[in-house]
DNA sequence: TCTGGGGTCCTAGGACCC
DNA sequence: TCTGGGGTCCTAGGACCC
């Protein structure tokens, strides 16, 4: 693949942050956002740096950090602002190239290849920090690189306003003596597989027998020793925030629930939301699932896929309601959830093509001209990336698409 | 440090079809 | 009739991320 320069930009303690740019008086103070103050059991879910400096965390139980900062100033969070803020940042990356592609409220990728044949790469990034810095009032990190996992972990490098460099050839000394859990990717789980494998540091990773990690750790394995070695070909995808694949919604209950007529309840107003969410995007999707997790951190799914594709509150709540009657055996809950998933928008349907020769096809060129081939000759995004296995979205008011033989093969591939 | 709520992707086994 | 291979879909669970 030809050399690019990506960035990933991270916005700093976001929502203490927009908090602290909305209410002046809040700068230099130690803030935390707060899901639910009031709840016994909410959690700190951002916090100003003044904050960290006293050892207050994300995730850490609200009644802890108070016990710990007794001075520190909760908020409950504000989602409308954050989309706020963060729609007028996005807009701000977007001036510069529309190769933008946002990974969540705070963060974003950008490929920049273009623009940095004119100008100096450190240059764009600092007028855009500059930028987000004296029109938003808001500070971030900017981590620029040839791909999108270095430039995750650039970004990573220096923080709060931090703007950093991770080249090829600079993985050796600044990404290899850092211990496996530092990756993106890498979690408590595969951390102490690796561990177990004498696998300390990225260094280790990159450098281990491909044999041996294909054969403990499997596919995710080779990933992540691909990254470890500064590989890594995903490409910045714009489109990539209108693919949602599910809908769901869940709530921890203030106490263990054990009462069959509360629940019931509960799981109305968790269907009632999911439909609303689904109706605002527009989206329905032929899958409900259910979730539940005990006392003691049992988490359990319940699934079906029904006929036909379900949006409205009533027909989500009855089967999920009996699927949780189905499966429940009376034990005390500690959180339920309900989740819609394949979903895809409404008036549009998803077809699964099952080419039988893709795999055959990909071995003469590379999948992403096969790719954007399907694509032109269907007019529409190519939604699926497993091989052999393509779906795509038309519009049920379109006209009817033939598939040629000649590239998909003499199948019938048409189905429902 | 007893852990919220929103997601995505991967794996593995069984059913089913050609 | 028996056997085998190739492939998809569904379900459940796990890992990870912000």
């Amino acid at each position: 693949m030809a050399s690019r320069v990506i960035f990933h930009i991270d916005m700093n303690s976001f929502y203490a942050s927009v908090e602290q740019s909305h209410d002046p008086e809040l700068k230099g103070k130690a803030i935390a956002i707060a899901g639910n103050p009031q709840e016994r059991r909410g959690i700190i879910v951002t916090c100003s740096y003044e904050a960290r400096a006293h050892g207050i965390y994300t995730t850490m139980q609200v009644h802890e950090a108070k016990r710990k900062l007794p001075g520190l100033i909760l908020l409950p969070p504000n989602f409308d602002r954050y989309r706020v803020a963060s729609k007028a940042m996005f807009d701000i990356l977007r001036s510069y190239t529309h190769m933008v592609e946002p990974v969540s409220i705070d963060e974003g990728y950008l490929d920049v290849t273009e623009l940095a044949n004119e100008r100096h790469a450190v240059e764009i990034a600092q007028e855009i920090q500059t930028r987000i810095l004296s029109e938003l009032d808001l500070p971030c990190s900017i981590g620029i690189a040839p791909n999108k996992f270095l430039a995750k972990t650039a970004s990573d490098m220096k923080k709060p306003q931090g703007i950093t460099i991770l080249r090829k050839r600079d993985i050796r000394e600044k990404l290899w003596p850092l211990p496996v859990i530092h990756m993106h990717g890498v979690g408590e789980s595969t951390a102490a597989k690796l561990n177990g494998l004498k696998i300390e540091t990225i260094g280790d990773l990159a450098l281990a027998n491909p044999g041996l990690i294909k054969e403990k750790m499997g596919k995710n394995g080779i990933r992540l020793q691909a990254r470890a070695n500064g590989v890594d070909d995903r490409l910045v995808d714009p489109d990539s925030i209108y693919d949602t694949k599910s809908v769901g919604t869940s709530t921890t209950l203030p106490v263990d629930e054990t009462e069959e007529e509360n629940l019931r309840l509960i799981f109305r107003q968790l269907c009632d939301k999911v439909a609303n969410r689904l109706e605002a995007k527009e989206l329905a999707g032929p899958t409900v699932s259910i979730q539940t997790r005990s006392s003691d951190w049992q988490n359990r799914t319940r699934s079906i896929t029904l006929k036909n594709t379900v949006w409205k509150a009533e027909d989500i709540n009855r089967t999920a309601w009996q699927l949780f009657t189905k499966h429940w055996n009376g034990e005390p809950l500690r959180l339920v959830g309900v989740t819609v998933s394949n979903v895809a928008g409404k008036g549009e349907v998803t077809e699964q093509l099952s080419i039988f020769n893709f795999q055959e096809h990909a071995k003469e060129e590379p999948i992403l001209d096969l790719m954007s081939k399907l694509e032109t000759r269907f007019g529409k995004k190519v939604v699926t990336k497993g091989a052999g296995n393509v779906k795509f979205k038309r519009t049920a008011q379109g006209s009817e698409t033939s598939f040629s033989k000649d590239f998909l093969g003499d199948h019938d591939h048409d189905r429902k």
